[in-house]
DNA sequence: AATGTCATGTAACTAGTTACATGATTTA
DNA sequence: TAAATCATGTAACTAGTTACATGACATT
């Protein structure tokens, strides 16, 4: 069976979070900050009837008021099960080199579907994932350093301080969580 | 006639550098921090003919030594033209949005293909887009910051903070730069 | 009456993915 | 002789893109 794609966990993401219609979840990609997915019917429609092909989601024909209908996707068991085991996985260089982006929407929706623990655990792997790929990329640069031009040393220097910014980040949201644990006690 | 694709231009780039192989730029892909292309045969070696059918590239088989003769790819006055105005484009929304990484791609290949001014023009616009988008960004959490679970808020504020630092490195790269200059006088 | 927005969808095209094929030459 | 590496390629599949179609209702 064909993997499901970010598009497909991004929309089973929101559809878990509450039920939601094509249209609806096309106006959340063109309006929040997650404006790296497509919001084209092309790319949406599809997506969410390979979900309900799947029996990840089921959708339902609903009349509000006096627009037109609407099909509303409600998340099933399966679905839900799927969703959980992909914010579980684990955090690989793959991800860390080259879909940060995607690794940040699972973080997004982890609170609500995993709890604290959860998103504490995804950040400590992320941490180090970061930590590791960080010295890679000084090793790079150390050996390269003298080959390259200007421009491409100073591309690569971004990319480290992009990662360095981004392990501060994730060691203070730990913080925060043990800061709240506590606070609950 | 359809767009090159960033692929594409990442071939035109390095090919620009120096006349390169199908299995030279794979190898690139795979070992150095370009990493977010793909190296597969099925990816490279199809837009490497595309580009070639274009009229941007030039292939001439060589036999290096021993080994099997290989497809040895050289820019072309229109490939090298095409290159430069995808360098020249302006910065958009949309790819510091989504397409930082390409950005970056573009940027290293700056200095050598359009020299120090091409590389400061760039990282003019590119500090001036981010500085708007971190905007947007904040505005976004001010008023959606309640409504967000405790990681949906993590995650906009790590976009916060590594569009800062980009943006620092920005400035900090066009210093680079401006000291260069006053040194060479 | 004309235009705009709500809402879902499809068709044609494109480029990428995985996996395999090919064959030469080098190393164990 | 078997396995690894050099080097180029193709086939089948997939999902995304742009652009269009459809029709109900709302606004001007």
């Amino acid at each position: 069976m064909a993997e499901i794609t970010q598009l497909g966990f991004a929309l089973l993401g929101l559809i878990h979070q509450q039920p939601m219609s094509g249209y609806d979840l096309r106006k959340v990609f063109a309006s929040t900050a997650m404006g790296s997915y497509s919001d084209s019917p092309g790319a949406i429609y599809p997506a969410l009837h390979r979900l309900a092909a799947r029996g990840l989601v089921r959708g339902a024909m609903k009349k509000s008021g006096s627009l037109r209908t609407r099909r509303v996707f409600t998340i099933t068991p399966d679905g839900s099960a799927a969703f959980k085991s992909w914010l579980k996985g684990p955090v690989t260089r793959p991800d860390v080199m080259r879909r940060v982006d995607d690794l940040l929407l699972r973080f997004a929706f982890m609170d609500q579907a995993l709890g604290r623990a959860g998103s504490v655990r995804f950040l400590r792997q992320f941490a180090a994932e970061i930590d590791s790929y960080i010295s890679e990329l000084r090793q790079f640069l150390g050996v390269h350093r003298n080959q390259m031009p200007t421009s491409g040393r100073l591309a690569v220097e971004c990319g480290i301080q992009q990662y360095t910014s981004q392990l501060e980040w994730a060691r203070s949201s730990i913080a925060v969580y043990q800061r709240r644990k506590r606070e609950s006690k």
